[in-house]
Parts: C-alpha cells; sequence; structure tokens
DNA sequence: GAATATTACCCACAATTACCCACAATATAT
DNA sequence: ATATATTGTGGGTAATTGTGGGTAATATTC
C-alpha cells in the first residue's frame, strides 16, 4: 500500500547546483501520477518559498481561477499575482528540475534547500529563512488553534 | 477472540541497530489490518517520541489536511508542521521499520528502545526519557483529571 | 551573419538505501 | 523434555539515489 497519487509527505534536504537545478526526492516522484508526464508546475509561494504542483493539479487550480469573474479588482489581482510567477517545467533524466533566477532569488536559496511535502503540493525553502518561520509558529496564539480543531481533528 | 485491527496495547523493549532498524513487536505487526499492506508512517510525536500510524489511519488524518485551504498562513504552518517530519516506510522482511536520523536524535533513542501501543497508534521511547516524563505525570494537579472525567468514562 | 549565453542531454561516481541470508534466543507444540 | 516454529538481531551485497561536470542543441545578442 502507499500513499494516494500526487501526495507529498516528509522533509529532504538537497543542494541547488551552479546551473539552478534541485532534486526532486525519489519518493515525492514515485508518488507523480503518470498523467503528469514528469510535468511540474513552479512558481512563489505564499511565504518566502517556491511552491511546486504536479501539472494536473495545477490545472485543477486553473479551473478555480475561471470561475472568478474579472469584473471584480480583487479577483483580478488575484489571479495576476498567482499566476504572473508560475512556468511549466519538466524533470530531467536524474529527476531535477530547473529553477529560474526570479524563483530563487524570491526564496532566498543559495546553496543548500529543504523541500517539504505539503500533502497537495511541494515547497522548497532556504533553511536559515525556514528556521524564522518555525519560531514564528511556537509564537502563534493558541487560541488561533481552537478555531482549527473545530475543522480538523487529529 | 483478539482486539480490533490496528489496535494496539501494552509495553515492549527493543534495541535500535546501527542502521537504524528496530523491530515492530509481533503482536503490533499481528494487529495490523491487511489493506495496509505493511506500510506504517512515523513522525513526530507531540512528545519527544516517535508517533507510528498504520497507513489506513495516517490517510484518514491527511484526508482532513487537504480541507484546509492555503490561503490562510495559520493553516500553512499547521500543515507544515504535521507532515514535514512525517515518512512512509514498511515492515522488512524481519518484521523492523528503519527510522532516519532526525527522528533518532529528536527522541534522544541511542540503543534501547521502549515501544507502547496507544490504542490507534505506537509510540517510541527512548527508556531514561520516559522516566522523566512518568514522574511529571505523578505531579499533575488531580483537577486535570476531573476536567477529563467528563470526556471519558474509565 | 557570427559570437555568446542559456538550456537540454548524457555520462560518471560516491553515498545511501533496500534486499537478502544467517543465526541465536524465545516461544509453542508434541 | 525434546523438537519445531517463531521472533529478535546482525551483517553482506546489489540496486537506487544524489550530485557534479562535459558536450551538444537551442536561443539571444551584437
Amino acid at each position: 500500500m502507499t500513499l494516494n497519487k500526487n501526495t507529498f509527505i516528509g522533509e529532504y534536504s538537497y543542494t541547488i547546483d551552479a546551473k539552478g537545478r534541485i532534486n526532486i526526492p525519489s519518493k515525492f516522484r514515485n508518488s507523480l501520477s503518470k498523467d503528469n508526464k514528469s510535468s511540474l508546475v513552479v512558481t512563489r509561494g505564499m511565504d518566502k518559498c517556491v511552491w511546486v504542483y504536479p501539472l494536473i493539479v495545477w490545472k485543477s487550480i486553473e479551473d478555480e481561477l475561471r470561475k472568478l469573474s474579472s469584473l471584480s479588482s480583487i479577483n483580478r489581482s488575484f489571479i495576476r499575482n498567482t499566476v504572473r510567477h508560475a512556468s511549466i517545467t519538466k524533470l530531467d533524466k536524474q529527476g531535477r528540475i530547473s529553477l529560474n533566477q526570479n524563483l530563487i532569488s524570491f526564496s532566498s536559496i543559495t546553496k543548500n534547500a529543504l523541500i517539504i511535502g505539503m500533502v497537495n503540493k511541494i515547497e522548497i525553502w532556504d533553511p536559515s529563512y525556514l528556521l524564522k518561520i518555525d519560531n514564528n509558529f511556537n509564537d502563534i496564539d493558541s487560541t488561533q488553534f481552537d478555531e482549527l480543531s473545530d475543522k480538523i481533528i487529529l
């Protein structure tokens, strides 16, 4: 038995090389459904990290965006900022993708990078930057988790 | 008659070897439902121990996480910190799982380890560390148990 | 057009992980 | 009690994976 297709969990440490290439963990590669044809969509995350979607998952996000009317300016902004930094890429024969300079500098990645499974997508972080976010996490007011506990049972 | 499937009770003492492998008690293995196909998910516990879930149980947690929108930053943090240390693993032919270095050092396990059934999941502890926690348990104000008594009948 | 930079494709190798077998200790059955 | 099966622990070998670099193809600039 395995996880569902296009499902990612766990954390992995990799390096980005001089050509901007970074490995996708083999467990994540094996998790990709065949209809993706090893195509991924990379874009800016909501945090200062890179988001990586299997193509088939990204397409469903596009479908959601189609539903938003462009009559509303907030909708236009949201669509624009969601899509403008996205690009489609393929795994090379060694299982890597290459990130463009825009995404690399946005996420402040220099050499080392953490790749984290986020269930339906993948995040790529600069390790020291993520550490700061972690500290914030510990500072989160517990009332915020109380709200969550109404939505999720662990 | 036996316990329900994927139900674990009791305590067992094992050793972790140089490759990070540790035995799962045969009683626990026999308790696993067949749909797991001997797959388990290991992750950090809320205490300084390792949590082990039958895959089928973990999947239901994942389904809950999928419902949380990534537009909310608290949701992103929650998902990240819940799944980043999780990984799927299988029992080897001898009935062991291997723990990665991250989990081993998190739980301070060196050689000996206690495996404890927690009904729906399994905990793996460093024996001396658990001893400290036990002492704290004895210090708990009995009023805290009074609160629990409203929720559970023993 | 040529010259340069960028991207894609190929191979190589070290390090890690998965898979296999062996054997001693314990438990179960006859 | 003895024999048989199961269980816990260790180690060796083969396959996979992560990382780097070289070369060819494509795109971009002058």
